[in-house]
RNA sequence: GCGCACGUAGCUCAGUUGGAUAGAGCAGCAGCCUUCUAAGCUGCGGGUCAGGGGUUCGACUCCCUUCGUGCGCGCCA
């Protein structure tokens, strides 16, 4: 169990009890805030329950206060007391602590806490690059956040199903064909290449693979005398046909390269076309019909999204009968939707947010979202701006000159990338610059971080003593009264809420933040007075060996959590002399 | 024009479903290596939380409004 869940099921009994004794029953779902303190001298966790009682009860908060103390065994606690406006400060003591936290490893622990959350199976949709081009910096943004949201969320309980959907179907696979056909044309022929095919070198580095790979067929093969006497329209539509889908597995396969160098995994890669084959992307547009959601346009269907908060209605079935990316993508997700998942979360890039709106709306017209626990949550991955010495790097797509993630990672510590991008909420632009990463990498948090574990290992060496379990009583018996030493493990207590908390809202930022917190709370321990154990070893061994059973929380809750966001946990780390 | 975001220290950003005195890194200044790693530690300076109004015991957080920045507003994806 979590200390703060301990502390929360004892303050919701006790509410109960005073709300009932003044004649007003709580709703159902009460849970009271339980907040850490801003300072450890007000003691660890602390309760405005009063001041939300005093709405209901119309009473002065702090005579409830009063009330929920008298309902509460305090003779269990250190201290309890009451601050401020109505505050409620309970100071745990080391019995409390063993029996709450019984575990001897941080993995049991977070496994135990788990029975804690109610386990919704999720689907987290991230990334989702077209498979036309190399991903750019904002995939690598998403791959980072995403990958490590979902790391939390299996931590903290829940079953997460990732996926990347590939857009292999429609316009763009056909102006990739093309796009490859000229490039190949063009090793033969003059000729230039048209403004709607793709800009980018990228396309002959990926041909000139195909030729070396021997992949080009004999009927689409050129030499100089084929390409001077060919019937070039018929070929080009022949090639374009014949290129499109090995540019697509070219391009895919690339970048889940990439995915993986970065750490990034997914569980599966849901084709756009089979939606299309198996006839359900039309079918949807039936069944969104027969709910009466669509109506006729000028030969189109619109799907009535002005329903659900859109400002206009969106064309869903083109007045050729061709289906149009939104009905698509509503397809996809009545698909997720039937696979039985009840949380679905996508990250998008920062020109989609207009479409959640639409989206959204379908799904709430098929009839997701009836039934308690089921959510459609969309997070907006806002776009960086990429600097190098201060000076914006200009992305063109359109002009195939972009900065793409591959770059990236060839440039920068997969470490340092993965802390940077979860480091920031996605919601807000950032500035990435290129030099100052490199520059300060010495410098770089993630570094503070690592360093503070391998420091951590180092001790252990030095000490001749393997990692032992922790006995959570034992500590806070052996931290009372020590600054450094409480401030860390007190810190280190709440490691289980933390992922609760992110698993909850999504706000993957808070971990790394916690974990430079926790190195800094480490490392001034480290340095405190009286806790270098190599000394204690022989002054006071059993003092010893309780240090490095706090070393040992720090360092399996440091590795956990850097696990938790991809990244290395060093062991050992050495400066290179410059 | 309409819609969705964002605006916090010189710079890049945190700020827990509204909670006690708004934080960190970088940059700046002053100290600290006979020490389990100086990739470190200690201290200092730095803020009308874009402006204004409202909601309440309490607002960086919620609502309204003004200003600024970004993005979106296709029978493209």
């Amino acid at each position: 169990m979590t200390l703060r869940t301990f502390l929360r099921s004892m303050v919701a009994a006790a509410a109960g009890q005073v709300a009932r004794a003044g004649g007003s029953d709580l709703p159902a779902d009460f849970q009271p805030r339980i907040d850490y303190t801003p300072d450890l001298k007000f003691g660890h966790y602390a309760t405005p329950a009063a001041m939300e009682l005093a709405k209901v009860l119309k009473q002065n908060p702090r005579a409830i206060a009063e009330k929920l103390i008298a309902a509460i065994d305090v003779s269990a606690f250190e201290k309890v007391e009451i601050a401020g406006a109505g505050f409620i400060n309970f100071t745990l003591n080391p019995a409390q602590i063993a029996a709450t936290v019984t575990f001897d490893s941080v993995g049991k622990w977070l496994e135990n806490c788990r029975k804690e959350t109610a386990g919704e199976k999720v689907i987290f949709e991230y990334v989702s690059a077209n498979p036309t081009g190399p991903m750019n910096i904002v995939s690598a943004r998403a791959a980072s956040v995403g990958d490590s949201i979902t790391r939390v969320l299996r931590a903290a309980g829940h079953s997460v199903h990732r996926e990347y959907y590939v857009n292999d179907y429609g316009n763009q696979v056909e102006k990739l064909g093309l796009s490859f056909a000229y490039r190949y044309l063009q090793k033969f022929t003059a000729i230039d290449l048209p403004e709607d095919c793709y800009q980018g070198e990228y396309i002959v580095l990926y041909l000139d693979r195909l030729i070396a790979d021997g992949k080009i067929s004999t009927e689409i093969t050129l030499d100089a005398g084929k390409a001077a006497s060919l019937n070039r329209d018929q070929w080009i539509a022949d090639a374009a046909k014949y290129f499109a889908p090995l540019g697509i597995r070219s391009i895919l396969h690339d970048q889940q390269t990439d995915l993986k160098n970065f750490r990034t995994e997914f569980d599966a890669f849901f084709s756009e076309a089979t939606l299309h084959e198996q006839g359900r992307v039309l079918g949807i547009a039936e069944e969104l019909k027969r709910r009466g959601k669509l109506r006729s346009e000028d030969g189109a269907q619109l799907f009535v999204s002005t329903e659900y908060g859109d400002d206009k209605d969106r064309v869903v079935v083109r007045s050729d009968g061709r289906p149009t990316y939104l009905l698509a993508d509503i397809a996809y997700h009545a698909d997720k939707v039937a696979r039985g998942f009840q949380t679905i979360i996508d990250i998008w890039g920062p020109d989609h947010h207009g479409y959640i709106a639409r989206l959204s709306g379908a799904l709430k017209a098929l009839g997701f979202g009836e039934h308690a626990g089921e959510s459609f949550k969309v997070i907006i991955a806002q776009q960086v701006n990429l600097l190098e010495n201060g000076q914006p790097v200009v992305m063109s797509k359109r002009l195939g000159k972009f900065q793409t993630m591959r770059d990236l990672i060839e440039k920068i510590p997969v470490d340092v990338c993965r802390y940077f991008f979860v480091t920031r909420g996605l919601s807000t632009h950032l500035d990435f610059d290129l030099t100052l990463a490199l520059d300060q990498s010495k410098k770089n948090p993630v570094y503070y971080v690592q360093y503070a574990n391998a420091r951590i290992h180092s001790i252990f060496r030095e000490c001749g003593q393997p990692p032992q379990g922790f006995a959570t009583g034992e500590l806070a018996t052996a931290v009372a009264g020590h600054a450094e030493r409480a401030a860390l493990f007190y810190w280190l207590m709440r490691f289980p809420e933390l992922l609760q908390d992110i698993a909850r809202n999504y706000e993957i930022q808070r971990l790394p933040e916690y974990l430079y917190q926790t190195a800094t709370l480490f490392t001034s321990f480290y340095h405190g007075k009286g806790n270098r154990i190599k000394d204690l070893l022989q002054e006071n061994p059993s003092h010893a060996q309780v240090l490095l059973s706090l070393c040992n929380l720090t360092t399996q809750v440091l590795e956990t959590g850097l696990e938790l966001l991809g990244i290395s946990a060093p062991r050992e780390m050495h400066r290179d002399e410059d």
